[in-house]
DNA sequence: CGGCAGACTGTGCACGTGCACAAAAGTAGT
DNA sequence: ACTACTTTTGTGCACGTGCACAGTCTGCCG
């Protein structure tokens, strides 16, 4: 096993100072063009890695990420990825790591605007966005383009803007692999229903759109376009299902699969405990505290999990590795899709717990 | 954001030295009664943790770390494990560890036996063991035990000996998710095969036959157990197969689903492709590289993935919090599993480029 | 030629920990 | 009280990097 080559070592084969070399890796100027041509040549031949826990150290400035996400109740979706970004912040609390939350309310526009608006007074190093609206956060983009403040995004992707990098599944294929699983567990050529979550004060999320497609796209990729049925269904009001989803179980008893492309299947398992409607196969999005209690009572047979908790986590982590280290982060990191059933719900839970601790 | 608590700090409030600390914290003795009681005082008042990047350079000795694992070819099972570990090494490269691999034929006992005695004429600070034969293992186990070397399982764990942790999937939960599986995606009532593989020279290993039972709990919970049949193939001539399982499709007609509990399910496959059987699902074990070919292709339907590039990963991360920072570990960690399929397999894959890089 | 600004370069400290070594304190025997 | 020895305690260096600061060199102007 050959030495690591370090800063000095590099000083002395390009025949000047360590300060040189410094300058030179960190772009910080005043050097002469013999000398960084110099210390090119060898860098050119050997491998320098620095040592990045090193670097951390020596670190004078303390590094200040604001995270913009949405607000949540305990047990949301949204509390997973606020809990990733808490763990990677104790994780690289020996490099100098400030994170600052500012949460928005996701079904209220004018709430995420004022959010984002309080962003660039914080003056941060980077911002962790969880994006909701379309407009707000490309407006917020660009103010940070223009303060050339690097920002990362979880779990969804908004076109149009250069972020450092972001951590979200495809909802295409979120929708696709939900439409391929009610498929399999349910006779052939069955008959479908697409329960569609409405909110006050919201046009349908883009993810959602994104998820609707791709699921349409795998019916008719199978000739099973339709057989789908579409029903809405109230998150804020579970009451009010009773006759939306009452009478539509009634008068299609063919009905095998039921699918819900927001994280909120579980007020439908709920329906369907209350009013033991039996033999429908139930498929959902996100492990929610919610959906896991519907999954192990039987009433959910299958949900997706994009793994929130590790979105967040590695989204800090890029930006940490960014701005310390300078490092370029590919443009878009795809989330796995966890398929989770009864069976292996409880590995996933308790796994999270080992996963991430690099640090005691 | 309060100061973070240094040795130097301790000392002060416990009144003595750092250098007392220090015997304190790594238990080197030599320390006054008062001293200690004084020193764990402060300990139990303030929230101390050491800077492990630190530690890590102040570090004198090497680290050496043995890995005695099954040998493998191009595309195996036991070649993500070897991945997991090497990314590993690579990532902590900058305390010093050396990693050594031993590797010996899973299927034959002498080998693993000459391999095993090796291992100690190595003084290794610690080794990760993939273990197939018991014997063997609890043999090099006790020798472990006996020179106080820790000591790691990846993809299963033996009993009866007692390592600092283990990363490995559950084999009954396997088998019995297994069964939920192809339980889920055929007709109710449906006939089941189950391919065992048979190898010359080596008896059934603990872990399939564990796997078998959870399959055989599930249909047994749900009234299936006499739906299935057991047929033997052969891994290491495919062309024997024909005759074997030929007729036996001709024979029952009637299944619907196979099964198999090895990594080989791809063997049945392409079995499968060449004799152009259809409407039979096939669930499998492990993203080999011949498995997931079978995915794309689409004669494999479901596979059930135990992440063996983050066991060996995580086993040699253990290993080095252990020996560098003490850290004692919890006995097992049983990884996810992941049920792959078409859909959602090319996630998978290009996702564990991320996962693991701590360091560029 | 002297002085001076500006560009470039080298030096040295700090970061927090592990560990070697020196120093001090304690103990026991003569 | 002195020596010899053990136990306990304190001190200081090394690790590799970032960065401040001081020092050197060059060219230009008066």
């Amino acid at each position: 096993m050959e030495q690591k080559i370090r800063i000095k070592d590099i000083a002395r084969l390009a025949g000047v100072s360590a300060g040189t070399v410094d300058r030179v890796l960190h772009n910080r100027g005043n050097v002469s063009p013999a000398a960084r041509r110099a210390v090119e040549a060898v860098f050119e031949q050997v491998d320098y890695r620095p040592n990045i826990h090193l670097s951390g150290i020596s670190l004078r400035r303390r590094y200040k990420i604001v995270a913009a996400i949405p607000e949540f109740s305990q047990g949301e979706y949204w509390e997973c990825i606020r809990r990733g970004i808490g763990r990677a912040v104790e994780v690289y609390e020996s490099l100098r790591i400030d994170c600052r939350f500012v949460f928005y309310d996701q079904f209220d526009l004018y709430s995420c605007r004022e959010a984002f608006g309080r962003i660039a007074a914080l003056s941060p190093d980077g911002v962790i966005i969880g994006p909701t609206f379309r407009d707000e956060t490309v407006g917020l983009a660009a103010r940070l383009d223009e303060l050339g403040i690097p920002y990362v995004y979880v779990d969804s992707v908004i076109d149009g803007t250069s972020p450092l990098t972001a951590f979200a599944a495809d909802p295409h294929t979120c929708g696709y692999l939900t439409g391929k699983l009610i498929d399999s567990i349910t006779p052939p050529d069955a008959e479908f229903v697409l329960f569609q979550a409405v909110r006050v004060g919201r046009a349908s999320a883009n993810t959602t759109i994104l998820r609707k497609q791709g699921l349409m796209d795998y019916l008719t990729e199978h000739g099973l376009a339709n057989n789908l049925h579409r029903v809405p269904f109230s998150v804020m009001h579970p009451e009010r299902n009773d006759e939306l989803i009452g009478d539509f179980f009634e008068r299609h008893p063919c009905v095998k699969g039921a699918v819900v492309l927001s994280s909120r299947s579980s007020v439908i398992a709920a329906y369907m405990d209350k009013h033991r409607i039996e033999g429908v196969k139930l498929v959902g999005v996100d492990l929610t505290e919610n959906n896991c209690r519907e999954i192990r009572r039987g009433y959910i047979d299958f949900v997706l999990g994009q793994r929130p908790e590790q979105q967040g986590y590695l989204a800090v982590k890029a930006m940490i590795h960014h701005l310390l280290y300078g490092d370029s982060a590919k443009a878009c990191n795809v989330m796995p899709l966890d398929i989770v059933t009864r069976e292996n719900l409880d590995l996933y839970s308790e796994f999270s717990e080992v996963a991430y601790s690099d640090a005691k």
